[in-house]
Parts: structure tokens; sequence; C-alpha cells
DNA sequence: GTTAATGCAAACGTTTTGCACAGGC
DNA sequence: GCCTGTGCAAAACGTTTGCATTAAC
């Protein structure tokens, strides 16, 4: 996945300018592991940025993914990012459904798919949601405390 | 796939009514394999009844969705729904990106997939996008006639 | 100094809601 | 006749756009 450092080079690299609040996103997604919504980087940002608007979130979200630095997959509840997986390695994720944090599979399935006569494949999604070690025992211990394990980072 | 009538018989079972609307819609449905978006259902819808309102066209597919007869998968473009399939018969799709029609995949690989540790799997998704044969050969001709394929139905 | 990024406001498309009326059961 | 489904209007929501100001290069 990409670092932080890597994240702001690559945006330097392609003329954008590195503003505070770019570094902010950079290091954001380059040490969160799980999917954030655009709200979710929203909020975060606000903490630090106080007349923050949605739209310059929004703008910068679209153009760190056009870019190739974010990838997006759209959940039930709608579009979440976060930073690039290396191209290189093609691989695949188990999703946690509570906590969003990723752990990759490198079975990727495609190839053991095979297509009727003439169809073309050009992409494939392949995800496996569930919940990991660390949200069961939260959850069991939730029972009793109701304490919320929303933290979002630190893994795959 | 469910049929027009499974799809009627199953919502009066549940206790909805059954109105003209709501024939329309199973019919559609239970005719068509494709993936059709609220305002694809809308527009078609329209031209049936001339007083529609979208809010309708919503409240049918989700009361559809939320009974089980209709399922919807997120594509880029948002939210489509297609008659649910059999559910004794887990399978997955190939599905076209030009015509949207379903191909259905036998193999599942989930259980060649191996969660780490303590990963509860509880469900997943693997989708496999391309171009069908009738599409290809149409894109081809298209070349030349710019005639598009915008038929969305009778496959799976 | 030039050009791109930001904040603000307003627009846009999609989906949801409340309410009165029409229609299935 | 009861209660659900419908149409209408308006609101809510997420996202995008145009423009003047600000800041990176």
């Amino acid at each position: 996945m990409l670092s932080t450092e890597q994240i702001i080079e690559t945006m330097s690299e392609q003329g954008l300018r590195i503003t505070d609040q770019r570094k902010t996103l950079a290091k954001l997604f380059g040490e969160n592991k799980g999917y954030l919504s655009a709200k979710d980087v929203y909020e975060f940002m606000c903490k630090k940025y106080s007349g923050l608007s949605f739209d310059t979130v929004y703008r910068n979200l679209r153009v760190m993914h056009e870019l190739g630095v974010l990838e997006q997959i759209v959940f039930e509840e709608g579009i979440k990012f976060k930073a690039s997986c290396n191209q290189d390695d093609h691989h695949h994720h188990l999703i946690c459904l509570q906590c969003q944090k990723t752990y990759p599979i490198r079975f990727c399935p495609v190839d053991l798919t095979d297509a009727p006569d003439g169809f073309k494949v050009v992409k494939h999604k392949f995800e496996v949601f569930g919940y990991c070690k660390d949200c069961q025992q939260a959850d069991t211990i939730e029972a009793k405390t109701s304490e919320r394990s929303d933290n979002k980072s630190e893994v795959s």
C-alpha cells in the first residue's frame, strides 16, 4: 500500500500543489488501512481545519482517485476510499464489516473462472466480508460495557 | 431466476396488494435478465402510466428488495436491480458492461479462500465484468453504422 | 506573477418523507 | 369500509459547479 511519502511524491510529480490539507490527507490515507467515506474524511479534516468545506474534500478525493493514489470501492452505504495497493501485486481483500480494516488475499479466482464462448473478461471484483478477530472480541465485550470499537486503522 | 408469476405470488403471500403497476413491475423483472436502475424502471413504467411519480417506483423497488424478490448490486453508476436468483442455487455472475445481461458462474471462490486466524466470513462478492459475444460483435458493427445495442434482456 | 487550490453559495440528481386521495382486498 | 398504494410536493442527502479570494510554485 502506498505510504504517506509515496502519495505526496506522486501528487507532486503530476504537477499538483502540495498544500497543507493535501499533506494531511496523504498522512491520513498513508497511515490508515481501512476504507473511509468522504464524510469520514471531512469529519477528520474538520478537527484540524476549522473553515473546511465539503467541496474541497470531494475535489481532493476525486483528484487523488483519478491520479491513482486512492482506490475506491462501492459499499452499500456508499463510496469509500483508501490508499491504493501496489498494482504489481494483484490481490483481493477480506473486509471487516465492523472496523473496515482490510486483509489481503493472495488468491485470485478469476483465472479459475471459465467464461462462456465469446465473453471477453475485462475486470472483476472479489471481496470477502466478515468480522476480524478484534471486532468479534470487541463485540463480546461491547455486550457488557457498550463501548464501541471505532478505530479504522493499522492492518493489511 | 424468479418468474413473473413467482414474483407476484411472493408479494401477494406477504400481504402486499397487487396493483396494476406492481404487475407490470413483476413482468418487467420476470422477463428481463439484465440489471436495471431506478431510472431505467421509471422510464419504462412512464410509457404505460402517464402520471407516474418517481417515489412510487422507488417505494416499490425498495419493498420488492426488502421482500427478497429483487436483488440489487451497486455499480459505479449507482444501484441497479434484477429479479432474485434462486437462493438454493448459489452462484455468481459474468456481467456485460455494455448490455448488462448476466451469465451465471457456478464456480464459487469463497471456499478456496483461507481467512486469517480469527476472521469470521459472513458474505462475499464475486463479479466478473466484460463484454458478451453479442456486444463485441455489435461494437464492431457500431464502428461502421453507429447503431447502439441498448436492449437489456433475455439471457442468464 | 502566474496558476492552481480553497471557501462560499448555489445547483444538481437521486432518494426519502408527509399527507390527502384513490383503489385493492 | 378498511387499509395500503399512489401522486404530489417538498425536503433531505450526497455530490458537483462557478466564481472570487488565497496561497503554492
